[in-house]
DNA sequence: TTGACATGTGACCTAATGGTCACATAACTT
DNA sequence: AAGTTATGTGACCATTAGGTCACATGTCAA
């Protein structure tokens, strides 16, 4: 459990590997060739941080044929949440955060 | 902000600052010399790691005298969150996860 | 003001990480 | 069957990161 944790921050403090995961949230089920022309890296890079990414929970997958589909599992990113802000806290923080989108929207 | 995002991914990285949060999830206002006794490492160490901590906005801090006092700010955690987790999706997480613990539980 | 306490800085070493490449397997297409 | 497409593996190198130490500053208490 507490590997499992390892694996999850340590794939998450990766900015490319972030960078496929926003790829990911916006539309899931890309094949490896699909994500590498999204960055500028070779396809070894690429997937070398897709497997980061599957080992940690973070992405899963599903082969069609030759290809191999790459799917966001927000779960992990939910138990962060929960290990340090607590029902109460939340409240007060999601309404700092939805403050702060407001202003910033405004400007 | 880029810059801001990588400061708190790389700052979670490690298992020994995750800990050190972890402290101050449990009681915050702690001392580095107070947190330093918690940890298996020189006092030196656990400086660097509240310094990592302290740029990363993870962790606010409070001078009283020779003392500093160290806070945990969970606002950089619910940003996490609210990258890869829509409102949509956040009601399934969250069943999912709650779940999940209600069967741990029962174990 | 003298000594103990709390924290800060920069150098240094070792281990882990990110990225590329040569090579290899498996599956579609014609 | 042959060529093309999609992905997998292991070695390799440059860079970063974690941890310790010698040294230094600032604060409290008697």
């Amino acid at each position: 459990m507490t590997d499992d944790d390892d694996r999850v921050f340590k794939a998450l403090a990766d900015p490319t590997r972030r960078f496929l995961l926003d790829l990911l949230f916006t539309r899931e089920g890309r094949t490896l060739t699909e994500l590498e022309s999204e960055v500028e890296m070779t396809r070894f890079g690429v997937a070398k941080h897709l497997k980061v990414l599957e080992e940690a929970g973070l992405v899963v997958v599903r082969r069609s044929g030759r290809e191999k589909l790459h799917f966001l599992n927000p779960v992990p990113i939910r138990l962060i949440h929960d290990r340090w802000i607590d029902k109460y806290t939340e409240r007060h923080v999601t309404a700092l955060v939805d403050l702060k989108n407001a202003l910033e929207d405004e400007t």
